[in-house]
DNA sequence: TTGATAGTTCGATAATATTCGAACAATAGC
DNA sequence: GCTATTGTTCGAATATTATCGAACTATCAA
């Protein structure tokens, strides 16, 4: 599969990680990368359909969130954690450290 | 006019407060409460019709960023910063910190 | 009571998002 | 090569949101 583009640090904007982490399914998903460091796709899923899933990670990945690198026919997702704290610092820690 | 419901802190939902700030005028609505300390709805209008921004401003009520009160014709904003720092702390101010 | 002011609510339209099946692409293993 | 696995992309349906004019409500002041 081809590679993704992921913003750099420079080009990250609150209004669109915000927005991205306003979803309760993506909310999840960046909670559960949190805890476990990284997963695919399929670990994440939940039971709902792959396009869906994709969809997810498309926005998580553009709003530069998480960070996708494929790994023989499965993609590994990660959390932009260092990133997002030099872009944005204290955010997703005030995030994360939310009960739930 | 009549009065506003303002949900309590135990109320207040991580999800649905992203979702509010995820708004570049809703954002930008916030920025000049922090800085102004309280406004009316004329204030922060920017050119924009009434209509719409009572629709951002309530939508802010709503997720129990921001708190109205009535006076005379007009309505005072607040942010409710004691109340954000208390649900989820650290969230409002790693937001307010970004530049811009 | 009349008029002006501040903001809400309604209703319609347009723009965006979400959801998901179906078709497709890339890799691994046999 | 064939087949299974993983995930993307496409397309269409549905749902949600934003925008804004028009009508309305409440308050104040003359």
């Amino acid at each position: 599969m081809r590679q993704f583009r992921h913003p750099s640090v420079s080009e990250l904007q609150v209004a669109s990680v915000l927005y991205a982490l306003s979803d309760p399914v993506r909310l999840s998903i960046v909670r559960q990368l949190a805890r476990e460091g990284e997963a695919t796709c399929a670990a994440l899923d939940g039971g709902r359909p792959k396009s869906s899933m994709s969809h997810h990670f498309r926005v998580l990945r553009e709003s530069g969130i998480v960070h996708t690198r494929n790994d023989g026919t499965s993609h590994m997702n990660t959390l932009r954690r260092d990133d997002l704290d030099s872009a944005f610092p204290g955010l997703l820690g005030a995030i994360l450290s939310v009960p739930r």
